[in-house]
DNA sequence: CCGTGCCTTTGAATCGTTTCATTAGCACGT
DNA sequence: ACGTGCTAATGAAACGATTCAAAGGCACGG
């Protein structure tokens, strides 16, 4: 029943023309008379012909196809940025492919090596750990490579990504305008670049701002369960030591937050405590209150990673480029009281 | 500096020595003298040389690669899904590639064509749609496929999933044994056969119970503000036609119904409701109080698809298989008070 | 009747690797 | 000296598609 799969040749038998015929058929359909086209097409439809990428490959001395190694494909901005970069890539005319490192070097090594094998045109890796050496060794191969969330120190390729302290800073300000003036900012030691920077974004906008004093609370880690122990802590204050204003480095840390003054002290959000998260995870916007939150842009990275990676693709000498995108302030109810929804219609004052 | 890639031939120049040698240092080293083998690994580390995989897989006819194509990469269980079968293919030499359909079949049908391209092993499938078509018209092709949380009706191919009947009759028996009669199943308009498998074995349960009842309550969507609604509606009712357990068919649902109740009613979860959910997402084990929810067998689950599809590889005559799950239940305090916890020391009793 | 030009089709060369039948080289026993 | 047995290395033939120079067919004008 099952013979060897269909060739082009068993195509250009049955058909009863020459194999070069059925290929151009496939990539130059003018060159072919309309009568020839059809019995060829008749003869794939028949056989159920389908292209062998490899033989097609290896004569084409490259593929189409882009490989993304991201660090964890559950998260909600990978999965997110991965969905945008196949479809700026399905416009031009490559197809993505994944790869899930799982934050693990190893299995990073092993995508890195499975897809320069392949021959993709060029990778966008999101790097577990240093980047140096790899994406080195890659580069002097001619392996065109975009770094997505992570800039190379020594700029040797173009990268994506979102500038942090600016995240902290609008944050923060965006509390200020509010009319808050004793801020909380919760994050865990400061080890990962991108919580300290946050804080750094945050203290600048204290700074800026005459009478606002800014206090660092420090969490176990970025979970629900560490920001509700903070908050049962913060909530447990005295009233004149209760901060009106608080900044979790992230939205898991804040929801813990919100659980713990809601129920133990029966505060009010926002009007007693203004919170805000970072990262506008799909949860905040249900959350008790909807939390405001800070959002890195996602689509555009994804979009921008391809985009850079193609231009390498085809002018190889072009000057690399490190995209630094500004995250975005989605505003919710646990920092600006409810007001009618924007798309009903605006009552005649009278 | 960039000339074209290096190939075998460049490396066997380089170390004096034939083609067909290099080919043996890389496939079969035992063939070749200890001498011969570091002369030839010492130009493959000069030259940088990386396998071509397209001319490999043209000679080799087949890949070690395996298609997965998943409705959403950002669902955390295909992302857990796809963690393990990549693990359980690893084990076995292969690797997964993954494609997004996002729940578009055109999309996934573009995968299905890459893949096919590319010569996969094999391919594991969540459809979209209508199955039947495309999968047959792979399998006359010789293309093993699984199918991933969907059974053929036909039997053609083998699958993975999830007994949900089974699910629903769990969480209701649990919410029984808890000593709750009158029972309420959240759920949408049974259009989505798993919320339809649910409420069916739902139903089973109660049915064996003397002196339960069931109350079947429609919701808008599977979402947040979806159950707050319904909790809404159930928390504002009088005392006596108060449910004492409810099920709910998603994780998103319960949640929005926990935030309703506990706020506007401040009735006490589990004490005067115990509440149940399915799924087990992340978030529900950090919710105010910790969900209790049933969880599909999801790292089991990628294994065996791949398992499957290996056997289906290796022996192509091989009986093909329905494997069907059963979930889990997974307990916390939404339905059970809270007991110490099981690492604890037991205290001496007296 | 023949040359010219145009469109269609052909067939061979090519890509980089693996495989396998041969050959080369060498030591050993007779 | 010569055959035997063995390991190590060789080189040519695939794999399936694309490309391109060349040939074939045909109509038309001279």
């Amino acid at each position: 029943m099952d013979s060897r799969p269909v060739s082009i040749k068993d195509v250009a038998d049955r058909a009863g023309v020459a194999i070069g015929t059925v290929s151009n058929v496939l990539n130059h359909p003018a060159r072919v008379s309309a009568a020839t086209r059809e019995r060829v097409q008749g003869a794939i439809d028949d056989l159920g012909f389908v292209r062998n990428d490899a033989a097609r490959q290896l004569r084409a001395g490259q593929s189409r196809t882009i490989g993304l190694i991201v660090l964890d494909v559950g998260n909600p901005f990978f999965s997110s940025l991965a969905r945008a970069a196949e479809d700026c890539a399905a416009e031009n005319g490559s197809t993505v492919v994944l790869g899930d490192s799982g934050q693990d070097a190893g299995r990073e090594a092993r995508y890195i090596d499975v897809f320069e094998q392949q021959r993709v045109q060029g990778m966008l890796i999101s790097p577990v750990g240093d980047v140096g050496p790899r994406v080195e060794a890659l580069r002097k191969r001619g392996m065109p490579v975009v770094l997505v969330d992570r800039v190379d120190p020594q700029r040797r390729c173009s990268s994506v990504s979102v500038d942090d302290v600016a995240g902290g800073y609008m944050a923060v300000r965006h509390l200020l305008a509010a009319g808050r003036r004793r801020i909380v900012f919760v994050g865990t030691r400061a080890d990962y670049r991108q919580v300290a920077d946050r804080l750094t974004g945050a203290r600048q906008a204290v700074e800026e701002h005459d009478g606002a004093v800014l206090e660092v609370v420090e969490a176990d880690a970025m979970t629900v369960l560490a920001g509700r122990d903070v908050g049962e802590a913060i909530a447990q204050r005295r009233a004149g030591e209760l901060p009106d204003g608080i900044f979790c480095a992230n939205d898991l840390l804040a929801i813990g937050v919100m659980q713990a003054v809601l129920l133990i002290r029966g505060l009010r959000i926002p009007e007693d405590l203004a919170l805000i998260g970072y990262d506008d995870i799909d949860f905040s916007a249900s959350a008790v209150v909807p939390l405001t939150s800070v959002r890195k842009p996602t689509e555009l990275m994804g979009r921008t990673a391809v985009e850079l990676l193609l231009e390498e693709i085809e002018r190889p000498a072009s000057r690399r480029r490190q995209v630094i995108f500004d995250p975005e302030l989605v505003e919710r109810g646990s920092t600006t009281a409810l007001v009618p929804a924007a798309g009903s219609p605006a009552p005649a004052v009278g």
